[in-house]
DNA sequence: CCTACCGATCGGTAGG
DNA sequence: CCTACCGATCGGTAGG
């Protein structure tokens, strides 16, 4: 067991409003019901974040930040195309099962980030996404995976991968890494080249 | 082209509806913005739903029909178990295909379903998928899937079929045909033993 | 971090 | 299908 860290009250406020909007939707979220579970008044909340949308933007784009940061090394690897897309999708699972309720939140919520958030948000998964399509089509060109539409396969990558946090239970009968591994093997031979 | 046929308007508003729950979700969505779309005084939808859950739990349990109609007669033949999860995957596919802005309520909006409607709603659920489980379970009995946890590779279906409606689009580069298809081949080399 | 409060908007009803 | 309206709740602010 990792420590225990002591969590400012900032903290707790952010990890329950993550709990919150996993399991209720954002919008269907009051400040008023975080406030409850938390402990404090509403208009307390307004100490730690500015607006409601502050919360999410903060959970969207810290899952976004360490989808890059999981990523980068196993990229800049030398490695065959199908060798780099297995580590990529480990590390990728490996993120959502460890936030599965942010995950959640990013995967379902991110439209309602206001304008500006949702340009840079939208860019970010973009450029993330490309990173996947630029391995597929480096695959195909090696004569490893199908020779599919490469925007197609990616897709599909992630549809297998983004529920995870659906069903991933800590109390569950496979471990993280089981997860990770099983999922990968599923996703990889669905590409491959028999 | 299929012949244009008039639309009651309850039809219109239960269209509308739909595409602004997918859009917004169920719960950013007000009975406002939904009579200034179809063109009526708000208390007017009152005469054609009695309630803006009404409206969902017609969107849900719609889908869920066709789910069901679908997935019945295939069931029911004689056929080995990976024929027969092919033809599943396709007839799923083909509903979320064809009906892409119910089904993406369907998939995140249920939650909002009141009480008894929800009960329904999940034990419905339940049981298709465990339709998908025992075909699973044929297959790796048949020992043509791999030999893993059955429940799993039911999540992994699902979970690659129910984002088709996220990227579907009428006007891409894939037909609906070809995307059943394709995906259809991903799920199942994915599955089946090598 | 709280009390007190704002204007806006919500789902829905009465009555025609 | 509309006018008129209800009580409840929303995100957020002023001021301490």
């Amino acid at each position: 067991m990792v420590a225990t860290k002591l969590k400012t009250r900032k903290e707790q406020i952010f990890e329950i409003a993550t709990q919150l909007f996993k399991e209720r939707g954002f919008s269907a979220t009051s400040m008023r019901d975080l406030a409850k579970q938390v402990g404090l008044e509403p208009a307390s909340l307004y100490s730690h974040f500015k607006s409601k949308e502050e919360i999410l933007s903060k959970i969207c784009f810290g899952i976004a930040d360490q989808f890059y940061i999981a990523i980068q090394p196993i990229n800049q690897k030398q490695l065959p195309a199908n060798e780099k897309l297995r580590q990529a999708l480990e590390a990728h699972i490996d993120v959502i099962i460890n936030n599965a309720d942010a995950a959640a939140v990013f995967l379902h919520d991110w439209k309602f980030l206001n304008e500006s958030n949702l340009e840079e948000f939208l860019s970010l998964r973009k450029n993330y996404e490309s990173i996947f399509i630029e391995l597929i089509r480096q695959g195909i060109k090696e004569g490893i995976f199908r020779d599919v539409n490469e925007k197609f396969l990616m897709m599909n990558i992630f549809s297998a991968m983004n529920w995870v946090y659906e069903w991933y239970s800590p109390a569950g009968s496979m471990s993280a890494e089981e997860i990770a591994n099983n999922l990968t093997n599923f996703i990889l031979n669905g590409i491959i080249k028999l």
